[in-house]
DNA sequence: TTGACAACTTACTAACTAATAAGTAGAATA
DNA sequence: TATTCTACTTATTAGTTAGTAAGTTGTCAA
């Protein structure tokens, strides 16, 4: 066939934006093939199962991820920007036509999802927690990051936050999204 | 029928279970039906579409949650125990089978719900939000409660965050769930 | 030029979905 | 005692779901 051989690619971009819109249960090969323009039947030829898709989706996203954090222009760049930098990934997210994170709607339909895809999502929660603690623990022994408990409390504590804010923008705007942003970095950031 | 009166409260209950467990996408009237044992249809006699069994759920959540407020129990405990007493509500959640929260589930799954669902979600959110600030807000000024910023920032700052929290805990574990929590209540209640 | 292969389509299945119409049994009412 | 009402069941529909089997077509390598 002539088409190129990115269409697993964009399968995946698909599936990806739809698990971020209407979750894992709110969308289905049908939805992905018309907007691809293909039948139901080529969506299953890349990807059999709608539980190997969603792996796939998520494997992709942990390893953007850790490329992210290990490329140096991030991995050396001071606390503050690290944060500025996890920040707009979920302020860009919420841009993006209001999705969520990720982890947050797989997590919100957990007790549906097979074995596979809840072992992604405790993988892809845990590396995010790490990292953003990691980063914290940072800050704070420089003296640029300012809070009281430990660095897993408050990492547990912030990166819940904007998976909740994501969710929270969906009802009631996203002001509230960029008001609670704001509210961490004054926390984090103004000395007491 | 012999079948008393309360069939209908219990499909409510079952479907509120649902919801808080699978999302609206997750769960059918056969899965209603099979709990109560009685047909699929007998549902639809009590509420005749799922977007109106859904609606009398968040309803009555609602109505729930004005009566508890403006109830003398909580309305006039101290803005600390008024906390505890809110917290609480998330961690009992968070302890029955890892529920998430019904305002949490709702606008995950957002984007695939009825036009009267999202509004249902839009002011179950906003009375919540609503409470919190106020409750915040009268801890702050009688110097209970310490934060920087506005009383409607942090509030919406602590939903998002027990909201998240308890999705969060489908993926980590409950511990995780109690760190946040502490870290709250730490946040507020230690003066800089 | 033949044959293998990748990337599909056509055609189908079995299960599930919300929803409806018509019938029924027991309890309450007149 | 007859009638009506409540709370169902039986039976059915049209649509959607994930998934499969078999056939087709264009590309590329031997």
């Amino acid at each position: 066939m002539v088409r190129s051989s990115n269409t697993k690619r964009t399968i995946m971009d698909l599936a990806e934006t739809f698990i971020q819109e209407k979750g894992f249960n709110g969308f289905s090969y049908a939805h992905i093939a018309k907007e691809l323009d293909v039948k139901n039947a080529a969506i299953h030829y890349h990807f059999p199962t709608k539980e190997e898709l969603a792996c796939a989706v998520i494997q992709r996203y942990r390893d953007r991820f850790q490329l992210w954090i290990h490329n140096s222009r991030i991995k050396d760049l001071p606390p503050q920007d690290k944060l500025d930098w996890f920040l707009s990934i979920y302020t860009n997210t919420r841009a993006d036509n209001g999705k969520v994170c990720l982890a947050g709607s797989l997590e919100t339909e957990f007790h549906t999802l097979p074995d596979s895809l809840r072992e992604q999502t405790e993988a892809l929660t845990r590396e995010l927690l790490t990292w953003l603690q990691g980063t914290l623990q940072e800050g704070k022994e420089a003296g640029v990051f300012h809070f009281r408990g430990d660095a897993a409390s408050k990492a547990a504590l912030i990166l819940s936050s904007l998976q909740g804010a994501l969710q929270l923008a969906r009802a009631l705007g996203t002001d509230k999204f960029h008001m609670i942003v704001q509210q961490h970095k004054q926390d984090l950031l103004v000395p007491a």
